[in-house]
RNA sequence: GGAGAGAUGGCCGAGCGGUUGAAGGCGCAGCACUGGAAAUGCUGUGUACAGGUAACUGUACCGAGGGUUCGAAUCCCUCUCUCUCCGCCA
């Protein structure tokens, strides 16, 4: 959500800020709807002091009674007028995006996102290379088939060594960030409207959502759902923050309008998991802990051996909520190229005003907190894996931080 | 699912329809005491919005939403949530 302040006093700066993000939003409308509703406001106010102060001497004065009997008539036909005003415009206000970062990169899709960095090197293969939907079949752990028999296209079964391959791997993760001070949740899987809301995912992502029938829940399409959620409507001590919180989860995404974007396999689905990474600041931190969370992206895929890029996501690929986004694109070698694995983004304070999350220090300073929201690892790592470990008979290496969690140093075809 | 109890400030906890933005305690801040600290004592300490350069003023807020009343934390209705006991259950 915006500080109404800035609307008001710089009107120019979110204008530009849509222009640049390519939205076509009447901000001289919401200006003035604002005006109004400030007058209105002032009326009220004005007309209830009044009541106030006469009400006080109507204990022994019946006279004073029926003035405040007309008063309350005309603030209450005041009231609804005022009631559908505000209504619409806190309906106009939840549709404004977040500020962008004055180094955001212009551009319209994920194609002009911005390459920082390139780390690892390739793996250059003597034989022809599978994708990891040939992989799982050869091995036996991905089963894509049965995922849709007993749910539906786009849910799979990770099977047999494969499943502790994605295990390990996230139990891995979440033991790396803990030495590194984060909190590890287990959060709900389901939020409700007001969650949604809040993080931003309302109203913006509405169609991706999986909303149950007959309540006022959904499935989360991430943790961040729930873990800053966690906090909504408190007040946070400045000196134990940050809170660097961890969770691993399912996600859930019904990808409505992404049929044909990279189909084959698991790497676009309804549902995947995640470790991931949040952290509430202070606002003059939120840069510098959104590169603490990007470092521990690229040492986590360092550990696991995984060549990647690190992009900054240009506007067009930068959702709403988002100040700024850096992802991370690991190298597979089915596809051939870099594609997303983590992303990580700053949300400044568009989340904490929604949620009223609050930060108080002792000197009697309070503003809102500002949130970080990455992803740590997922699925799509233990892809990549499976692709750029391959050997010629199929078998898969595992990367050597995660054999003491798996047990076993290779996945092997299945005889048949 | 059945029965009952409750929801008040950062936290705990009082509260008669008007003098309650709300006693008391904790916590926090300042001061005093101390070589320094602890303990103690004194003083201060809600949030949001609107108006004002400002000191300040006004309005709203005691789970949420309605209602009664000149006036509601207090009375009435609806909803939500929490707790306790019983049942069922991973």
């Amino acid at each position: 959500m915006i500080d109404l302040k800035i609307l008001r006093e710089n009107p120019e700066l979110i204008k530009d800020t849509c222009a640049r993000r390519g939205m076509k939003v009447d901000v001289d409308a919401i200006v003035s709807l604002d005006q109004k509703h400030r007058d209105g406001i002032q009326k009220a106010e004005f007309l209830r002091a009044e009541r106030n102060r006469l009400s006080k001497d109507c204990k022994d004065n019946p006279a004073a009674r029926d003035q405040v009997k007309q008063i309350k008539e005309e603030l209450s036909s005041l009231e609804a007028s005022f009631e559908a005003l505000e209504t619409e415009l806190n309906e106009k206000l939840s549709w404004l995006p977040n500020l962008l970062a004055k180094e955001v990169p212009p551009g319209a899709s994920d194609e002009d996102n911005k390459e920082i960095k390139k780390v690892g090197t390739i793996p250059q293969f003597s034989f022809k290379v599978r994708d990891h939907q040939e992989l799982g079949e050869i091995l036996d752990i991905i089963d894509t088939q049965r995922g849709a028999k007993v749910a539906q296209s786009g849910f799979y079964y990770w099977k047999g060594k494969g499943a502790q391959l994605c295990q390990s791997m996230f139990f891995w993760t979440q033991q790396e960030l803990i030495k590194k001070g984060f909190t590890c949740f287990m959060t709900p899987c389901a939020a409700k409207t007001k969650t949604l809301f809040g993080t931003g995912y309302l109203p913006f992502g509405a169609d991706q959502i999986y909303k149950m029938e007959k309540e006022d829940l959904a499935l989360i399409g991430t943790s961040e759902q729930t873990l800053v959620g966690y906090h909504a409507d408190e007040m946070l001590d400045a000196a134990k923050l940050p809170l660097c919180y961890t969770s691993f989860t399912p996600c859930f995404r019904t990808e409505a309008g992404s049929y044909g974007k990279a189909s084959r396999g698991i790497f676009r689905v309804h549902q995947f998991h995640k470790v991931e990474q949040i952290i509430f600041c202070l606002p003059s931190e939120s840069e510098n802990y959104h590169k603490f969370c990007l470092e521990n992206e690229e040492y986590l895929l360092q550990k696991l051996g995984l060549p990647y890029r690190v992009v900054d996501v240009c506007v067009g690929d930068m959702g709403a909520p988002g100040y700024r986004k850096y992802d991370v694109e690991a190298y597979f070698a089915g596809f051939g190229t870099y594609r997303e694995v983590t992303s990580n983004t700053n949300l400044t304070e568009f989340q904490s005003r929604r949620l009223n999350i609050r930060y108080k220090d002792k000197d009697g300073g309070k503003g809102f907190v500002h949130t970080i929201s990455a992803t740590a690892i997922t699925d799509r790592a233990a892809i990549a894996i499976l692709e750029n470990n391959q050997r010629e008979d199929g078998s898969v290496v595992i990367p050597e931080v995660l054999r003491p969690f798996t047990g076993f140093d290779v996945i092997e075809p299945v005889k048949k």
